[in-house]
DNA sequence: GACCAGGCACATC
DNA sequence: GATGTGCATGGT
């Protein structure tokens, strides 16, 4: 991998599909709990919790944190693993009112290792989680890896077969500026061309390549 | 009906 | 340290 092949598959996939607009959230409360409801599940799924949440004027840290876990567990079950993501929620709102009585506008001021350390304290956010979260709800520079990026990847045989999530990291903020706006933008492009482009084996099996546009394809 | 989706924690070996 | 399993809805 060099810092030129991986910019330039970035322009070739910002000029062909240009900004994707994320995080798809007005605000860093709900990229935070859309960051938790989307963990292994589809986004339109998460988008109908999120809704839930906005109907019963749920969607504030004060509000969520004394909700009821029962009627917060349904009223995300559109999303999925609703028991233990309500849990999860929840464990977020307990550490941020204990530790920061509340106060989300506290972590802007952390450092980003520091923000992130914090976050994968909590039970139920992982690495993607808290990435996401610095990223995309506290406009810090991480690069968000998912699945859709490790199945590119490793389509294309860009990163060792068995590479783990911080190797695969570390080649994208090796050879790319820390750069927030580039990091924003590269995650959501390649989350598009795995959902369009991408598809899981046998599907796709042996024809990775053939699934993007000829014009990038050839730079993979 | 099977498979998949923008993971994570925990048990077990 | 690697591998397996539970968690669960909704779209294709």
């Amino acid at each position: 991998m060099s810092t030129e092949k991986l910019t330039k598959i970035y322009d070739l996939l910002f000029d062909r599909f240009g900004p994707q607009h994320w995080w798809p959230g007005q605000t860093p409360f709900e990229i935070i709990v859309g960051a938790i409801l989307a963990q292994n599940t589809n986004w339109t799924n998460v988008e109908k919790a999120i809704n839930n949440l906005k109907r019963a004027n749920l969607l504030d840290p004060d509000k969520l944190h004394n909700s009821n876990h029962n009627r917060l567990a349904e009223l995300i079950r559109p999303a999925g693993y609703y028991n233990i993501k309500a849990k999860r929620l929840k464990n977020f709102l307990s550490w941020l009112f204990e530790t920061y009585d509340g106060n989300l506008s506290q972590l802007e001021n952390l450092d980003t290792d520091s923000l992130r350390q914090q976050l994968l304290g909590i039970n139920g956010i992982g690495l993607e989680t808290a990435d996401s979260i610095v990223l995309y709800a506290f406009n810090k520079p991480i690069f968000v890896i998912d699945a859709y990026t490790c199945r590119i990847m490793g389509r294309h045989c860009l990163i060792e077969p068995g590479a783990d999530y911080e190797q695969v990291r570390d080649i994208f903020e090796s050879f790319l500026p820390s750069d927030v706006k580039l990091f924003n933008e590269f995650h959501a492009l390649l989350v598009m061309v795995g959902k369009n482009f991408c598809k899981p084996k046998p599907k796709c099996e042996g024809c990775p390549l053939e699934l993007l546009p000829h014009e990038i394809a050839e730079y993979f």
